[in-house]
DNA sequence: GTTAGCACTCGTCTTGCGTGAGTGCTAACA
DNA sequence: TGTTAGCACTCACGCAAGACGAGTGCTAAC
């Protein structure tokens, strides 16, 4: 069966519906909402054939229709070709550069969940890639060293080490040379055992004391985090009563305190993006986690440049205000470019 | 009225009771529970008297009674007297010192949350009043500087400085000596205006980079940021109904997610905490923020030596097991204790 | 191909009633 | 004076029956 022009815009318009009500729709509801001057019995049969192709779901016999999976997915491709909606208020678009990274993104998740009503996470810029722009050991007390690494886009990893014996200022500062001749420029990932091996015999294997410290180093070089995931707004899935149901709640409520599930949200969105404007749609069953089977994720690439690259996303229920919500976000990440990379 | 051993016995009894059921308790159960052999009658006046002095609660007329905050309040006062009741099991008490502070604190955040079946919090520990033990510049590339600042318990705080124009060697270097020398060894607090001041004078007032760093470094000491706070098993709220509707349980979610009133519980709990083993309760009206006013909350200040202290929070109903969060928690205490300091 | 009409389905809401737990009060008893 | 048995009363809760209404599929006519 071929999903002709009149089958599109039934179909449009029982999604639209259900978006805004939440409510199963009826053939006569879109016998008047549509422009095709057509009873509700003829809405009917196309219906029929709707629900046979799998795009619409009858959740009882005398119940109207919902979107399936598929049909909101049919719904969000339209839709994503379409030109974009203008959104009208927009909640304290107040994004500023902020000194420190993480309240930025924080203020971004706040924003987010803010103006579109649905809980959202972003995850901070990956390290993955990075490069290495700076490294020093420095000297604290007798029995402490201070291990600082700095990476691509200022990320600075600290690390004291212990020491029974403190290695003298010469040869800390020829330490310090050495890492930041062999390292500067590397890519956390090219930084490997070998590589720590190399320096290590460079460096004099006899004195442990160097060992140990070219080992913290590195560790910290490599100590590859999680993924920092900042949330905001999960209290909103409380506003659709299809999440807000004890046990669905008290799982997604787990999801975002946990992070686990949103970190592999975040990795795989930014392994797919690929797509015009990196917005991803994952609707249902098409959600990377098994708590979200009830939920749809819309997900978006930021990029500050540096490569500092994370991932905003936007849970929420299936029938979530896709248009909008891709709009605000398109806004957001234009905000977010000139911001850091006018 | 006063309250003699009986009425004492009886309260108990009901609040015993309540706390395990969750469901009001009638004159015929306690008559049963408890070895006074009086009959359901006898109760049934007493339990007039003590709903007259304000310590239980009809909910409706033909229904048992509930202890009211002030019922809770002396049974809570009277078990933290007696000796201490032992836990039996206890799930992975695996708590061990961890590389990284912030696992740490998750881990018995995560574990707390495991033992108790509430949920609960920890912050981690302030930096008010730590002593600084070490300050640097160094130079990363062209443009930019890196101030570092070690704190007692080592804690690092780092800030990059943007400069147009990079200071020579011998230069970061006197700067290096005269934070270190004027600085070392004072807390937080007692840096002011007035000493970085007089640092700028002595640095050579002509020179705009020395103050600009200057100030950098001492905004990154000062930077008191918030107190940073973990938390875990939020979705435990989900087990107990008077806190799982969903008004109440979205305020704590958000709660719970945006923490600035964990925070001020917390602030609140370490100014507080002269009482025996630091363990302080707050039931229903007195627990210190507004969406908790169904909630019980049970704090305790852990100390890891070197200024490092902090509050544990476990947040529940009122009708909590306070006993055995008490004895759990005491027991994560002596654990933190053993691994820390001993 | 479209539409009016009709019988039918089924979830939801309302109502009424029975049940049982628990109470307060009174009167009798030790 | 304290304790107890007995009794009438209250009230939340659960259940069944029925009314309602939204929506359907199907048929026959246009």
């Amino acid at each position: 069966m071929i999903l002709d022009e009149r089958k599109m815009k039934i179909l449009h318009a029982i999604v639209r519906n259900y978006l805004s009500t939440g409510e199963p729709v009826g053939s006569r509801t879109i016998s008047k909402d549509t422009d095709l001057n057509l009873s509700s019995a003829t809405i009917r049969n196309e219906m029929a054939d709707l629900e046979e192709m799998g795009l619409i779901i009858q959740p009882h016999t005398s119940a109207g229709r919902i979107p399936s999976d598929q049909g909101y997915r049919i719904y969000v491709d339209e839709m994503l070709k379409s030109k974009e909606r203008e959104v009208d208020e927009m909640k304290e678009l107040l994004l500023s550069r902020e000194e420190k990274l993480e309240n930025m993104l924080k203020q971004v998740a706040r924003l987010l969940a803010l103006n579109t009503n649905y809980a959202t996470m972003i995850s901070a810029p990956a390290l993955k890639g990075k490069r290495l722009k700076f490294i020093q050991i420095s000297r604290v007390d007798g029995a402490h060293l201070l291990a600082t690494v700095v990476m691509e886009g200022n990320v600075i990893k600290n690390r004291m080490v212990d020491v029974e014996e403190n290695p003298d200022d010469e040869t800390i500062m020829k330490l310090n040379m050495l890492l930041n001749t062999r390292l500067n420029g590397l890519s956390v990932d090219e930084i490997n055992l070998g590589m720590i091996a190399a320096l290590k015999l460079e460096a004099g294997q006899h004195s442990e004391i160097v060992t140990r410290v070219i080992d913290a180093a590195a560790e910290t070089i490599r100590d590859n985090d999680n993924l920092e995931i900042y949330t905001s707004g999960t209290n909103n899935i409380f506003r659709y009563p299809e999440l807000a149901d004890k046990g669905r709640a008290s799982a997604l409520i787990t999801t975002f305190e946990e992070k686990t599930e949103l970190e592999s949200i975040a990795l795989k969105s930014l392994s797919e993006t690929d797509q015009a404007d990196g917005i991803q749609i994952y609707i249902g069953s098409e959600a990377p986690t098994a708590t979200m089977q009830d939920c749809s994720v819309v997900t978006a690439t930021y990029d500050l440049g540096e490569g500092m690259r994370g991932t905003i996303g936007v849970i929420g229920p299936k029938r979530m205000d896709y248009d909008r919500v891709v709009t605000i976000m398109k806004n957001v990440m234009r905000r977010l470019d000139e911001l850091y990379r006018k």
